[in-house]
DNA sequence: AAAGACACCTGTCCGC
DNA sequence: TGCGGACAGGTGTCTT
């Protein structure tokens, strides 16, 4: 579900909640996500926040001494409540904070994630290899053109491989080829370094415009408040299969790519 | 090293 | 109404 517009969404909606509090209590009722919660994760217990931030679709929350970091999987959310509410079901884990607020991870499919760290995030296994931000400056036309030389694995895969860019998944990855007019299964060593300038323009605008629409919300994401993202109504192709391109009018194609569902113009797309 | 398949899990929707 | 199957926004791990 999240990609990276709908944990941005997540991370500005939850920062001003939980910047500078203590953490009272972490209620686990649920350890089997996509790894075992450790037992570690009550370390934070006592401790406060000191800096949230996002590496891709990782949540990373730095306490005094160690930190969590949590990933939202494929339906995952997290939700601020200000006062006591019964869990629900999937309600897997509250950070409990001061003043009665909680932070609580909703996680149906379970395929989310809350692990401990004690050293610096950077170092930690999951992050170390992961390339660079696509609204960063190390994210650029030369970056892909150089990692893609030689590769014959398709362009939206490619993409989508967080080790050559983080955060962009399935519906941002269609919406941005379309935009760039390439066909999502082009080699991703066979497209030039032009036409990688115009996907990286793409792709940051595409996540820029989804970011301030709060993400998008096709079945259930919902951000802090509970609210759902509107950038649905912008979406160009995916999703849309069988229907007219905005762009030619031709009709938008679904296909499965890399075993997942890929939407595209094969009139504006080559 | 690269590419592809598979695994994890629950909920929803569609056709019969 | 029930049932089986396909499918869903992610990504680490294993096999070729």
């Amino acid at each position: 579900m999240p990609e990276l517009p709908e944990v941005e969404t997540t991370l500005r909606g939850i920062t001003p909640h939980l910047q500078d509090r203590r953490i009272v209590r972490i209620s686990v009722r649920e350890r089997r996500l996509r790894w075992p919660i450790p037992a570690d994760v009550r370390k934070a217990e006592g401790q406060r926040i000191v800096k949230l931030s996002r590496r891709g679709k990782y949540l990373l929350l730095e306490l005094e001494q160690g930190g969590l970091i949590l990933h939202l999987g494929m339906s995952g959310s997290l939700r601020i409540m200000t006062e006591h509410q019964a869990p629900e079901k999937h309600d897997h884990v509250d950070i409990e904070l001061e003043d009665g607020i909680c932070l609580r991870f909703n996680d149906p499919r379970r395929f989310g994630a809350f692990l401990w760290v004690n050293d610096s995030f950077d170092a930690h296994s999951l992050l170390r290899n992961l390339g660079p931000e696509p609204l960063s400056e190390q994210f650029n036309a030369e970056h892909l053109f150089q990692r893609s030389r030689g590769r014959r694995v398709a362009i939206k895969n490619f993409i989508m491989n967080g080790h050559i860019v983080v955060g962009v998944g399935n519906i941002y990855a269609s919406e941005a080829l379309f935009m760039a007019g390439i066909h999502p299964q082009r080699a991703a060593g066979r497209v030039s370094l032009k036409r990688y300038e115009g996907l990286v323009s793409a792709i940051r605008d595409v996540l820029s415009r989804a970011i301030e629409q709060g993400g998008t919300t096709l079945r259930d994401f919902v951000n802090s408040d509970g609210a759902p993202g509107y950038f649905g109504q912008e979406l160009l192709v995916y999703d849309r299969a069988g229907k007219d391109c905005f762009q030619c009018g031709a009709t938008i194609k679904k296909k499965v790519i890399g075993q997942r569902s890929s939407y595209y113009c094969s009139a504006c797309q080559r």
